[in-house]
This record gives structure tokens, sequence and C-alpha cells, in this order.
DNA sequence: TGGAATTCATGAAACGTTTCATAACTACTT
DNA sequence: AAGTAGTTATGAAACGTTTCATGAATTCCA
């Protein structure tokens, strides 16, 4: 707050309505009053434009109806969804969000997470990297695409599925050699097993491929080196490719267009996210869409839900195939 | 918090220390106290993990090192980059951020504002459309491309500058005859200017100019209609075409290739933002470039400056021309 | 060496809630 | 009519901090 005189508390209220402080308290959570003693509390109420201060709730209850976010930043669109669809969810339960952004910063994760109990936040829903990272086991705590642990439910799409689903999906459009990208990590994810989905589908359908995963520290120029490396006669040897990440998809086409290649007419590049830019415009790219809105719901109801026990601790949701532009279709 | 037991505080520390309640706090907000005592404190305080409740501090000082900020939402990346620069500005200023999406309901912005008061936080910024939106005396507000009055600091970019820009661009490029497309809101705010602009240029410049603003209620579907309205034999009569935003566009762009007129060949295009998909990557259209950043930057240290009198009213910051594959150049 | 000036820890009060034991009713039973 | 059960308002305590008036200990100067 600033200047001026501060803002009316309940005992101002109790005063303005001739009644106790507890009586105002019971009036403003809703609960169980005499109807006149209601009335002239609410009338007090409006009188004053009292508001009751979330501080002193909080530090009564000890819960600030809060759950903090930690997640990288909001500039990856699919971050960005992620973010807005986690946000809608809390609304509706009446939470608010606490968003903390990592930068992949894995020190500041470690930090966010002490900051988030400092704030005495009633939940954590985290996308972190930190493959060191310790849980806490005092408070709820729901984690996106990395498994921790049986006691901590984890939230991701089915990954292994995606990967399985572009590689037939590149069949069934033609393809005859195809080729897996990605930016590796050193850690264990779920969506490491984008790569496993695809290689067993590709196994069982008799499909060619090659695995290109960029280490940490080396430069993307790798990939052009990779690509340049498959080319003969002018002519990639690759007719299908299936990558990581719509970002780093889109990237590689860039890519690809530098070197003259055509996509969709020389390679079908599949991604994996679902980024559409503005909203509900098209798909940036052909990609498997992760299910946003149902992750979403999942982390929300799963921090929030008490009895923890009962609640599985891998929730893998169902991804899609959707036509962006980079394949025949 | 949930189960276990709860976690130690500053008496706890005091007691542990064998010292007095008054030190711990005075350590813990780096306060001169005696070498001795604050070597026992810390110790202490390592020894138990204590960490500072932030309700009670919230409760005592009547701040709580947070800001607002209310924006429709994060699915726009223009807004998703606001976001995320605001709150790298507030983190170096050890504040933290209350995200509130309106998804431009006008009753959101309102409720949102005072929730904002509820919860004692230390300033708003506000990017809103409310025509009738009460802005409140008692705590430092800071509007973003919306001016209310001189009483309220309102930060923007250089919209009228831009629009000029963008006649001057075009007429560089050979443009010989243009059109400035928008989505209409009946809210006079900022980013009107950017018609203002670009008509002056246009004028001063001799540069023939059509207007077309989608009021309320209007389908998209307008926009094709106009266009077609302006095709002979074939050819679209415009060379060159402002769009109000980067998101419009985008959408206008693809509607271009539906009725088989090329850009940048047909016409160029130029949009107003600065949207790039995936962070650093390449424009998304040919643009004006918002300085996303110093925006954030003039926002946060703005609101939190004190002294409210010293600070313009109206702080209107540079914008630039950027290529993005919709323009020869 | 005694008194004043200075430094610095102490402990209680206050911030605005929620909650719990108590008291004041009312209505019912016998 | 008197006692009991049931309902509901009351007011104080407690949550974890910060801050302020107080007093103890030290230093400095004459």
């Amino acid at each position: 707050m600033a200047k001026g005189k501060s803002a009316p508390t309940m005992a101002d209220v109790a005063r303005e309505a001739g009644v106790a402080l507890g009586t105002v308290s019971r009036v403003v959570n809703g609960e169980q009053v005499g109807e006149e003693y209601r009335e002239k509390v609410q009338a007090a109420i409006r009188q004053l434009g009292y508001r009751y201060n979330s501080s002193g709730r909080a530090l009564r209850t000890d819960s600030t109806n809060t759950i903090a976010l930690i997640i990288p930043n909001t500039i990856n669109p699919y971050f960005s969804l992620l973010v807005h669809h986690i946000n809608c969810e809390l609304e509706k339960r009446n939470y608010k969000m606490m968003l903390c952004f990592t930068e992949y910063d894995r020190s500041r994760e470690i930090e966010f997470i002490q900051m988030a109990q400092q704030n005495r936040v009633d939940g954590v829903i985290a996308l972190t990297y930190n493959p060191n990272l310790v849980i806490p086991e005092d408070i709820p705590f729901v984690t996106i695409d990395r498994f921790f642990s049986v006691s901590v439910p984890c939230v991701a799409s089915d990954n292994f599925g995606g990967g399985w689903m572009a590689a037939k999906k590149l069949k069934e459009l033609g393809c005859t050699n195809t080729a897996f990208l990605r930016i590796g990590s050193t850690l264990t994810h779920e969506p490491s097993k984008r790569k496993d989905g695809f290689v067993s589908a590709c196994v069982e359908m008799g499909l060619p491929f090659e695995i290109m995963a960029l280490e940490d520290g080396q430069p993307f120029s790798e990939f052009e080196r990779f690509l340049s490396d498959h080319i003969k006669d002018g002519k990639l040897s690759f007719d299908g490719l299936f990558i990581g990440t719509d970002s780093l998809a889109w990237r590689i086409i860039q890519l690809l267009k530098k070197m003259n290649i055509r996509v969709p007419e020389d390679v079908q590049v599949i991604g994996f996210d679902g980024i559409r830019i503005f909203g509900d415009q098209d798909y940036v790219v052909s990609t498997i869409v992760q299910p946003v809105q149902e992750i979403a719901e999942a982390c929300v109801s799963t921090v929030l839900s008490r009895h923890l026990s009962s609640v599985p601790s891998l929730i893998c949701l169902p991804v899609s195939y959707a036509y962006g532009g980079t394949t025949k279709e």
C-alpha cells in the first residue's frame, strides 16, 4: 500500500456494524450467521469498502491459495501455452499462481523451490532440468515431463507413443529412409522416450533410420555437417525427418531451405509439441501435438488433491498428429 | 504447507542461539549486529534451516515485494515477451510478480485491480482495454499503451513514429499504392496512433493509401471481401500493406496466399510489434519492432520509484524496422 | 575515577486474520 | 416452572514478523 489512510480492517467493520470481530470473519468466509447480523455486516462492508487482507489470513491459516509454477521461461511457445492453461485451471479453483522463470539455470531451480516454501505456497508444479534436484516431501509437488519417484506425481504426454506415431506417419507418407534429430541433454526425462518410440516403430516396420543427437556443448552447426554428409548428387538421402521439438524442427527447416532442399517435396518433417503461432492459427510445422490443456488440468488437480496417496505417480496423456505444411499431408 | 512439524520461526532461532527475538530479525534483515551475536544467530539459522515467513513479514510491513501484472494472456507472443522481460526486471530488484490474465474481459480487469489491492501488492502494471477503468490513486500504477491521466504514468513505444516509419519504408521499397489494415477497437489508445503516423507520412510523401479497419463485431472475412474488391485482372491494386499488428499481418498473409497473391513479389507487407517465433529466431513478418526490453525496464523502474511526482506521465520509446521476409528488404 | 555519551541487545506491542472456549440466548422436555 | 439441549454471538489468543522504547554495557573525556 502507499500513502493515505490505510484500508479498513475487520475491526472497523465490526465497530461500524456494532458486532463482534468473529462475526465479521464468519460473514466474510460465508459461514453460518444469523440473518440480521449478516445484513448488518454486509452493509458495513459495502459502506467501508472492506476487502480482507490476504497477508493476515495467510499468516493465520498458513496457506496462501497460491501454487508456484517453476518453468524455464515464457519465450518458447510451448511453455507459454502451458503457463496459460495452468493459470486458467488455477483461477477456476480460486488459486493464484506464483510464476518462477529459471532460464534453465539449475541453481535457480533450487532457489525457487526454497522460495516457494518460504512463501508458504500450497503446492509446486515444476518443469526442471537439474539432475540433482531434491524434491521436498512436506509440500504437494508435481513435476512435468520428469519422473523423480513414486511419491512425486509426474505429468507428461505419451512421448513414446508420439515417437511411434511419427514413424508410422512417415512410413504412411511414403518415406523410405528417415532420421531422428534432437538436441541431446544428458538428462533422462520423459521426452527422451520420443526417440525410443520412434526407433521401436522403425524396427518393427523395417523402416531405415539414423539418429543424430547433439550433445551438450556441441554447436548447432553440427546438424549442418550431418545433413551435408548425407547429400549425394545434390540430393538428401533422407526423405523423412522426425525432430525432437517443434522449435528445433523450425531451425532445421530454415537450414534445409538454405541448403536448397525443399520441404515437404524432398524431405518431410515432423516435429513434436504442437506449436501454433498466434494462438489458434495453423501449426508451425507438421507435428505430434501435446495435449497441453489436459496436461495443465492434470497438474493442477493433482497438486491440489489433498490425499496424494491415491494419485498415480505417472500420468501419461495421449498425443495426436497434426498437419502443418512440412509433410505431404 | 502440509503435514509434518511446521517450519522453524524466529523464536526458535532465538532460543537456539540464546539471543533475543529482535536480534534474530536484525540479522535476517542484514542490519547492524554485534559480531559474536551475528555468528551465533547465523549458526542457529543454518542449524534449523530457518527461512523467514513472508506472510508474517507482509502483515507487519504492509508490503509484499510483489507487483501485479495485468495483461490479456500469454498466448500472443508479444504479451509473452513482455511478461518475460518484466519478470526479469522485477527479479533483478528482488520483487515477485503476480500475473493476472484478463482474456480481454473487462470485468476481470476491474476484479484484478481489486484483488491486487487486497493482496497488498506494492504496485500494478496494467495493459487493459476497459474504457471505464478506474485507476486507484493509493497504489503505484503504471499502464502500458494507454494513457489515462497525468497522474498515471503510461509506457508505450513510439506508435506514431512507427506508422510513419512503415510508410517511408514502403515508399523506399518502391510501393506506389498502399493500404493500412487493422482490427479496430473503439478504444482510443496509444497503438491507435500507428494509423495517424502512417497517414501523415503518406500525405507528406504523396503516397496513395486506403484505410480498412474492422470494427468490433465484424467478421474477419470482411478483410477477404475488401481485398477481393481491390483485385483487377487477377492483380491486387495495392503493392504495399501496413498492418496494425504482426498477429493480424500473419493472418492476412495466409489470406493472400489463399488468394494466390505472392508476398513480397506482388505486395509487400509490414506488421507491427516485432514477433519472433522461438525467441531469437527470425522475425515472422517484416515489422516495426517494439523495444520490449526497454518497455519492461521503464514499467518496472517507474512503478517502483517512490517519488511518483517526478516521473513523466508518458514514456515513449523508439521503435525500429526489421526485415522478416514479407518485404523485398 | 566518575559522569556523560554512545552503542547495541532486549522484550513487548502491533499488524489483520481465524478459531476456540465461553457465555447468552432460545426452545424443548418433563 | 424448571432444567436441559441446542444454537449462535462474543472476545481473546495465536500466527511470525518488525519496530520502538528501555536499559545494560562500554567507551571517552575531564
